[in-house]
DNA sequence: GTCTATATGGGGATAGAC
DNA sequence: GTCTATCCCCATATAGAC
């Protein structure tokens, strides 16, 4: 049993803090260099610099790269539940694609490389979220598509392959993160604002609920 | 001037014969390092496995893995343009949509690689093909632009914003490619087929004329 | 012109100092 | 608990043999 009257620990409360702080900065410098090079690519010495720490203090407190990347995954996954999840609340059709493309994007806008470093994972095979996909992914592209086959049962859009509308929503979502720049360079901006993801968001809504051949509510105004 | 009875050049025509040979196997295997891993994260030496070479070989008929991995995307860029360029010639926006959809999956379909090494490029921020980007992809895309410009004018199909609608031409056919681990697990197949490409191009071409306001001729049958 | 043997540096990881 | 000094291997690239 640890003393309890430990004498320093004015920040935080005691034996984690250093630890705590150390690796949110590894994870944040990680998440850089693995979204511009993938894991091979991805040396833990420009991790360490990334953070302004030594290579070795990043092997202290991620054991292997393999280690510090899985976590950096996880805490990606968890980063994306929450807003993606909230969305399928609603029932009409209308309300959860439009809510959904615009959660999507926002997340593209707000941290592009995560999405990065989703797409070089799967682009080299999905070595290590090859469970998570047939899993959890699975499990909710098979409740989705239930949901659209119902709602084309209702005749509230045309007919059409639920896992195709899928693909179609989250290749355009994460198109402006993982092509972010070629989206820049043919935008011809420097980065991307809160304007252009509202501009951008309208135009995409739109399409798809043409595309599904959803009836668009009149818009006040 | 080199002797013109050349004793062995019984297959080729003489001297470049086995360079041509290693050089095609080389940017065959590379090929498929890269679009797993990325430039740093391809090693020589599992291209030179790739291909039954020794590594030093690869070294020999390109000096550095910087020049291979350009004479890579030379060669992705030049087998892309034709079948792309060759679509620009109608003028009814149904038929250059559908048939640039089915020509840029059928891309994906058939070297899914050569979009993954593309898209590890900008990922990286498109250090090698940002000149590429400015220039001729610059310069395609204004031109489409404003044949879309021009079909909105016409009132052949609504107003939208051609970059955006450019974007998710891009993005969805790509798709396919980047993320086929991913479809193939959903889909729960183990290779894409000519019957998935056929399905699949013809739903996102409805999609997309529908997303456009096109309308869509009547179909003989 | 082609391939083998070799040099030199950076990679991930650890044993031991503080 | 934290960090420094060090190990060993694999990476790219080349000099020289065939």
């Amino acid at each position: 049993m640890p003393s309890t009257k430990a004498k320093r620990s004015p920040g935080g409360r005691g034996a984690g803090r250093i630890r705590r702080e150390r690796c949110a900065a590894i994870l944040a410098a990680a998440e850089q260099e693995f979204a511009q090079h993938g894991f091979r690519g991805t040396s833990t010495q420009a991790i360490a610099d990334g953070c302004g720490l030594a290579k070795a203090q990043v092997h202290y407190y991620f054991e292997t790269k393999e280690v510090l990347y899985r976590a950096l995954l996880a805490q990606i996954l968890d980063a994306w539940n929450c807003p993606l999840n909230a969305v399928s609340a609603a029932d009409e059709p209308y309300d959860v694609l439009s809510r959904y493309i615009e959660a999507k994007l926002r997340l593209s806008w707000q941290s592009p490389q995560r999405s990065r470093i989703f797409a070089a994972e799967v682009m080299r095979g999905a070595p290590v979220l090859r469970d998570f996909l047939l899993n959890e992914q699975q499990g909710w592209v098979t409740r989705f598509s239930a949901a659209i086959d119902g709602w084309i049962g209702q005749g509230k859009m045309r007919q059409l392959d639920p896992l195709q509308l899928i693909f179609m929503l989250w290749s355009v979502t994460q198109h402006y993160a993982d092509y972010e720049a070629q989206v820049l360079l043919l935008m011809q901006r420097e980065r991307l604002t809160e304007e252009d993801l509202v501009r951008v968001s309208a135009e995409v809504c739109e399409f798809f609920l043409r595309g599904c051949g959803i009836d668009m509510p009149v818009v006040k105004s």
